[in-house]
DNA sequence: CAGGTTCTGTGAGTTAAACTCACACAATGA
DNA sequence: TCATTGTGTGAGTTTAACTCACAGAACCTG
């Protein structure tokens, strides 16, 4: 990272002064005096060219952009202290923790996990979500599932699930405003996801209707939440096939477009590369793919 | 945060160095000598008691532990960069920032969210989730949704939406294994998600069975993975009544047993205290209390 | 195999950040 | 009105961070 930092020394005063509201009490915390903290505190404000506190006869108070960077400060800063703490005390336990981005643990793993642990009750599996990149997650996992492929310094990845989107409904919205053409989503609310923000874009160019402009659009911060605001009929998702099958089997969404159908990066496996020795990673990832040709798009074989 | 953090100004130095896995080119970045760097790593090193990096012949390699340690601080030292940047640069646009804990946004907020935008199109919802506590969120807000009643100091808060909690879960499930009252809970896996660890037990103690040991318990890092789990017939989730009502009229979910039914801590909105300047807050927040007057537990009057 | 190149390790000395000390000023409370 | 508490800051001190110079090791090339 060559983002730019602040005085680093100057946060940890900052932190202190600003949670306790108090230079001096700052000052007691970090044993040094309360001209050590104010000294600190000025140099940031001067770096940084906004005022964090506000002075009045001898008391601060945070600005609202002191309060702001402070609870960002105190995440930073926490992330490093329990990194610290963690690697001064390591925690061995014996699971599996899977991070997966959270669409695919909700539609495509959560169904089948029942399965594998029939298969495998012998391991404990953990399942965590996030859309993060692996090399940013707040906690350790031992296999995580993103859409690749994908560059993952340190750690072993294989593709082992290929995706296709369509746009999908909830039928009642079909009942109001039916949808024949891709210039029917003209009359839509095209749903999407920061995770996806070109998806419909792509589609659209796709279906030759590049300046189509929708009724309206309606943006998600994760993929999930669009998805099931489809199926609430809020609007129209380009929905990932085959993990959306179960529900259109269902009934509770449906296709009423069948072309284009844009194959998109799938899904891989990314364990670190010192788990590799682990054999229980070995039962995951083979389930794992297993799973994937028996449902959907298995991928062709790529190296990891 | 009293808790202890390493020389900061040696992480600058280490995350250059492990990145780029080069003690002179971390250098050349951070405009110091390789000596610069050589000690910084030395110096953090010695604090913390473990190598970070292998030496061989001039050249350095992350260790795992440095490699784990790495992905950490970098994560804290972007915060912190993005957090400085952010202060740097306002970015000022107009639209109500909703994070919501996920099962709430999934289950309760998400079915209502096209009623809210049809009474009131002039206003442009994002909805984000996550289980943090709010000081220690990546992204601003407008409006959070927490349960609670809770401490957030610098925010307006109002309990809206009471909870309780019975056990659910797929009718497929009784099927095989019938619930007639808790002692049958034995014969069942338990799920169980990290934000409420100790639910079923405080739930088995008021049903008179503290002591008892299901088939196995499962348990899952958000609790709409536990309860997306329950319908998907994995085991029985002790499941949040008025927000779960849909899923069991659907029949999606049953409730084999009526009693006890614990009441818990509900549900609460947040605003910043300067956002109680702003009328769109004001229209979100009694829009939350109608709704949730008309379909499940309303509190009693309760200061926030 | 020898020499050159590149990179890290470290002692000695230098520079600048961080700190202490002491005093001044302001608000509050008794 | 006076005492107390807290912040601001200049001057001086201390220590972290740094440069400089040299040494050692691995790798590459001729």
């Amino acid at each position: 990272m060559t983002a730019t930092l602040p005085p680093l020394n100057a946060l940890r005063a900052f932190e202190a002064a600003a949670r306790l509201e108090s230079f001096s009490a700052a000052a007691g915390e970090l044993f040094v005096t309360h001209g050590a903290v104010s000294k600190q505190i000025k140099q940031l404000e001067d770096w940084l060219g906004v005022p964090l506190f506000e002075r009045s006869g001898g008391r601060v108070k945070l600005t609202e952009v002191g309060w702001r960077y402070l609870v960002q400060v105190q995440d930073g800063l926490d992330i490093i202290a329990n990194a610290t703490a963690q690697l001064k005390q390591p925690d061995r336990q014996r699971r599996i923790v899977i991070n997966s981005i959270p669409t695919f643990a909700m539609f495509w793993l959560l169904p089948r996990l029942g399965a594998f642990q029939r298969e495998h009750p012998d391991i404990e599996l953990r399942l965590m979500t996030s859309d993060r990149d692996i090399s940013r997650l707040d906690a350790p996992f031992d296999l995580a599932i993103r859409r690749g492929p994908g560059d993952w310094p340190g750690h072993v990845s294989k593709p082992f699930l290929e995706e296709r989107e369509l746009p999908l409904c909830a039928p009642s919205l079909l009942e109001r405003l039916p949808i024949h053409s891709p210039q029917d989503l003209a009359q839509h609310t095209l749903l999407q996801a920061d995770t996806r923000p070109t998806a419909w874009q792509r589609w659209l160019t796709l279906a030759g209707v590049p300046e189509l402009k929708p009724a309206a659009t309606q943006q998600f911060g994760h993929f999930y939440l669009a998805l099931r605001a489809a199926m609430n009929g809020l609007g129209v998702v380009l929905g990932p096939l085959p993990m959306m099958q179960a529900e259109l089997d269902a009934g509770t969404l449906v296709a009423p477009l069948q072309e284009p159908s844009v194959v998109v990066r799938g899904y891989c496996w990314i364990a670190p590369r010192a788990a590799m020795n682990d054999p229980t990673i070995h039962v995951l990832t083979r389930w794992l793919e297993q799973q994937a040709a028996s449902t959907g798009i298995a991928p062709q074989s790529q190296p990891g």
